[in-house]
DNA sequence: CAATAATTTGACCGTTTGGTAAACATTACA
DNA sequence: TGTAATGTTTACCAAACGGTCAAATTATTG
């Protein structure tokens, strides 16, 4: 009798481990790429070197698959924010929180892509997150950054925009990868638009903060 | 014998012409929010509030109405960078095209997140339009901004990045809606969300740039 | 090894999909 | 008003869709 992966009891075989990352990681192209209802299972399925019942058999639906990735993504996308530390200088934290994100941008961009297509259709799959935990996180965030303005450390300007602000321009380096492209041309579209956009990324923040070197 | 109007020869009826607008209408809602491969004729179909054969009597396939609306956007999307103008001064030019691209994110959502859909895709449709007109306008326009920083009206800075961080912050309004609303909650969330947004990124972009006032 | 459990697949099912055919309804206009 | 062009709908089709089933294969273990 064949009993799906999910609904047992607790051990998980190496193989198991293996075809669900397996799985998991074809889903990121397919999910990234296209959303959730553009996506189909037998072209994740494809892409993944297995057949569509035997990727069925170690998630049950399409929706299972989708929910584990965005779960997973959702989770190490906010560590950076996370990492944003009340006690720092806000030269050094504000300069690292672009940094990470847009080395995120750079390394995981079909992360930021899979959450982009999620948000874009109004995120019926992470609603609570963002209204719960993300917008508590933020909040936290806000705070910070409110005090580091009163105290005078950096200009005043409402903390939100600025946390959406860094988040945009990040972001856009995954998520608009081909325009991106597309604009800067064959020449300055190497590799090195990441260090080119870190530098202006930064540039731009301590200026319009008014954090003088 | 039924014609369809795409084939045919000059005169539009005006019947055609508000049928024509009601359809893309429709297909506007439901592209923008599950990308061309998400989007279903028969949901385009029942938001339009028509028959599925009716509407494909106006526009052929899915395709052509996908292309329609992806050409009316692209067309219109560039004009506030059309209008940047070189004889103008650094900071009236970029604070009203920040302006103009927030407002447009505030006025037309839904052509935002089309675009934005078509992109995460790979922008199989504009990929030409981006790496000629698209790149072409660009090119231009940092010109200009260069020119402005070699006369030191503005600081030395990559005019690409530059207009980058102009489209992604403002288009975010518009593109990760869902997410800007869970984040500042029901109380900061109404649509002064778009003013609070408009001065926070004139300071940002007018200090980011050494502007002074 | 035997036998049991886990994994994999080809064949299949009901539904939805993009799209068509043809009959029917409506409008435009001589 | 009559008639031809235009517009609309019902019924339908083949392919693709998400998902199931039972049989076959492979791994695990007593």
């Amino acid at each position: 009798m064949p009993i799906p992966r999910a609904a047992q009891t607790q051990r998980r075989t190496r193989i198991q481990e293996a075809k669900e990352e397996q799985i998991l990681e074809a889903a990121l192209d397919v999910f990234s790429m296209h959303g959730f209802r553009g996506a189909t299972i037998d072209q994740i399925a494809e892409v993944a070197g297995m057949s569509k019942p035997n990727l069925l058999y170690y998630f049950r639906t399409k929706e299972a698959m989708h929910r584990a990735l965005i779960e997973r993504v959702l989770d190490t996308w906010l560590d950076p924010l996370r990492a944003f530390d009340a006690e720092g200088s806000p030269e050094a934290e504000i300069r690292s929180y672009i940094r990470r994100k847009l080395e995120m941008a750079r390394d995981f961009p079909r992360e930021s892509r899979l959450f982009a297509n999620e948000v874009l259709r109004g995120a019926p799959l992470i609603e609570d997150a963002l209204k719960g935990p993300l917008k508590l996180l933020v909040d936290e965030k806000a705070e910070v950054i409110r005090a580091w303005a009163k105290a005078g450390k950096i200009a005043k300007c409402d903390p939100y925009h600025l946390i959406f602000s860094i988040w945009s321009t990040t972001q856009h380096y995954a998520d608009f990868d081909v325009q991106v492209r597309a604009v800067l041309g064959q020449e300055k579209a190497g590799e090195g638009r990441f260090e080119d956009a870190a530098r202006y990324l930064e540039q731009l923040f301590m200026g319009g903060l008014a954090i003088s070197k």
